[in-house]
DNA sequence: GTCTATAGCCCGATAGAC
DNA sequence: GTCTATCGGGCTATAGAC
């Protein structure tokens, strides 16, 4: 038995399938990236973890050293794998290379919400060794969107008078959908992507 | 004997002193504020903030009912200063409302980052009675902002598709700045004020 | 109002049977 | 690989002296 329902399961199955192996052990991770988004990484119990993936307490040990291994596997995969979704986009033109990353990303913190709140929201729950980790790929992410909007200076496609300061507002604002997306909302996670490409465009627009 | 030097204090100090009283009941709040920012409300032990408070631990009951009374003056308090923040600015224009408003309340996240931290990330481990109280100031910061935009819209200043949609990211914008903010960066929170003030009138420019 | 001491509970992690 | 049982320790909150 668990709390969630069968669609909630399948969907982050497949997210996970090909990132952790054996069975058990990714529906216990399952399980706790979603007591993690929940409640946080300190309110969860290792006994919240086995009871969500339906296994006794001790069952957590046989795959995981610990609790904090699980939040490291949870958070090392989740940032690698939005990294891709940036990485994925191959666009000539900067301002559609900017619209097509920021949708992407925007909405991928609301369609993967559950792993996007442990990834921008637990990092200080990490190991140092763990977070040195994930800090480096945090460093890439930051890069790429710094890259684009650099990109799109040089080419004359876009005016700002701060590439920094607005190349980290436009991934603030990304990461931020992690904190108020819920899923019963208004909104679609493919909404939000359009909404905030727009917006991100207009932030770099050069007639204001 | 305390973790944080008399600048910090001080600093603090000013900033609750018409809230809370006595000056016991006052240091164990901010002691309280500084350990849950940093570590988290789970994460912090009654130990930790006693001893940041150079109190024992059993000094915490004297002023509050719990740790989690605690957390609640300082999510109310802090709610409260935010609103205020925003009500506080009065201009006919609302190109410039928009403006003064954005840049206060991003300062305000940056400036007050540890209290904003606890306001903004420790909602989910208030009581369901306490949740409510701050939820209905939340409800009101939100519903103020999305005020601007409609006049703004209504008066001819702004354009947009989405009004309640650019409403919320202005808002997630400035509230995302206690995440990532950091004191000893390169970008003052006045800096960030007016980075921010300018990247919202973008967001509903009518030019694109 | 503040202290020392501790009750009572729950946690992370392990031992050993199957 | 999974279970039951449990250890050792740290937690919130309280009792009672001063």
């Amino acid at each position: 038995m668990t709390s969630l329902g069968e669609g909630e399961y399948a969907l982050l199955d497949q997210s996970w399938h090909d990132a952790i192996t054996p069975d058990a052990a990714r529906r216990m991770l399952i399980a706790a990236a979603h007591a993690f988004a929940d409640k946080g990484y300190h309110a969860t119990t290792t006994r919240d973890i086995a009871a969500r993936a339906g296994m006794s307490p001790a069952a957590v040990y046989i795959h995981y050293r610990s609790k904090e291994d699980l939040l490291f596997q949870i958070s090392k995969v989740g940032h690698e794998r939005s990294l891709k979704v940036l990485t994925a986009v191959q666009d000539p033109d900067p301002r559609d290379r900017m619209a097509k990353t920021v949708a992407a990303f925007a909405r991928w913190h609301a369609e993967f919400r559950t792993t996007a709140r442990v990834v921008q929201y637990e990092l200080g729950s990490l190991s140092p060794e763990h977070h040195a980790v994930v800090a480096e790929l945090r460093r890439k992410i930051e890069t790429h969107v710094r890259q684009i909007v650099e990109d799109g200076v040089k080419a004359g496609s876009f005016e700002t008078p701060d590439q920094n300061g607005t190349a980290l507002a436009v991934l603030s604002l990304c990461i931020d959908v992690a904190r108020w997306y819920r899923p019963d909302g208004k909104r679609t996670p493919e909404d939000i992507g359009t909404l905030y490409a727009d917006l991100a465009l207009r932030m770099l627009s050069k007639s204001v």
